[in-house]
DNA sequence: ATAAAAGTTTGCAGTGCCTGCAAGTTTGGC
DNA sequence: GCCAAACTTGCAGGCACTGCAAACTTTTAT
């Protein structure tokens, strides 16, 4: 990579860590795109050369692109069920998160704190959950109308969100694989309502 | 009701009108607010005294509020499972949508094309969806910090939200409930692949 | 009926996000 | 060193949205 492409990087990265700091200080609210801008030194103009809108600086790029998650999802035999296929798909995701923790912890404090950025956590656009939902249906040779890959897609991507706002909220010993595994064990249990303490299931 | 809360009203339902129809024709980024207000006859200032936001324009009142559902919820025995309970709570607002059709076909129809609304869909805020996870707890004897109620109320508004996708893009013939219901069973069943015609579960 | 009170609409001025355009400046290949 | 491509920047401008204070309208009390 040559000089212009890490220097790039490098006001990027800039970006987004002004924008995290300072939206963790005083809220998304009170922070300017301006401010953001001479933190990371460049111009107001040039931070919207970097990111479309002051969210975007917020949430960085993506862990994964949908790309990469409808190749793996299609190379998950059929028999898997749905449910641990998209879990071995985000598994990568996962790790990748865990290991920046620091980063991640800092963002979905910000995220919490500005609940308008809360929706863009998972499906980041559209777009991206359409290709989701299509991967879904190839995978099990349904079509992308049918309502089992839409419905499978958008609430595993549900219950992701709700991993990791409590991964986030945990303690610093706690990892995101276990918040992620425990919340698609009781989507794959149909939400049935979990058993208390020496309590039998009807 | 007197007078003044009658004008109310209707200048209300005008915007919202207006917004609709526009939006519906050129897209919501090529309306303006000074352009929905002049279609109300009222002045822009007076658009944000109804409403906060251009979006909420679009999207109107909530059909049912939060505190209601917290209420009916609370009300349902803790022996049914959590899916029958959500679909029974939410069963009025579903016919009530339903005996709106052509008001939220067209608003659908909006939102398909404008995907930025569409996570305001359900979860209007962040604090109602507070409110359903303390409910869902509630009712389950359980704290609003566990994973259950968490993970149950995101997902229940995710498949509400397919739900509804999946009626305004359907033919005039079909109810909002059936597809509502088609949603929770899948959940229900933990989201198991669905048998395709002639062929066994393994 | 009339005047005071309470609630609504409006214009105005201002902040801040975001965009297109037309320079300037930096970088990489020759 | 020199050119072309890529990147940065300033400027002008549109639009969402807000607070404030001045009309205006409905309600209430006399």
């Amino acid at each position: 990579m040559g000089l212009r492409d890490r220097k790039k990087q490098q006001t990027r990265s800039a970006l987004t860590d002004a924008a995290l700091r300072l939206a963790d200080e005083r809220g998304l609210d009170h922070v300017t795109v301006e401010e953001i801008s001479a933190a990371a030194d460049v111009s107001p103009r040039t931070f919207f050369n970097y990111f479309a809108t002051k969210d975007d600086a917020i949430l960085g790029d993506p862990v994964i692109t949908a790309e990469t998650v409808c190749e793996r999802l299609l190379a998950v035999p059929r028999e898997v069920p749905i449910i641990d296929a998209v879990l071995g798909v985000f598994t990568p995701a996962i790790e990748q998160i865990q290991a920046d923790r620091e980063l991640w912890l800092l963002r979905m404090r910000v995220i919490k704190n500005n609940p308008a950025l809360l929706p863009i956590l998972f499906a980041r656009g559209a777009a991206d959950e359409q290709l989701f939902v299509a991967a879904v249906a190839a995978r099990g040779g349904l079509s992308a109308e049918d309502t089992f890959p839409q419905l499978a897609a958008v609430v595993t991507g549900a219950a992701f969100r709700v991993a990791m706002m409590r991964w986030s909220a945990a303690g610093p010993d706690h990892r995101l694989a276990d918040f992620v595994c425990e919340a698609f064990g009781l989507l794959a249990a149909g939400l049935a309502h979990p058993v208390p303490t020496h309590q039998e299931v009807v």
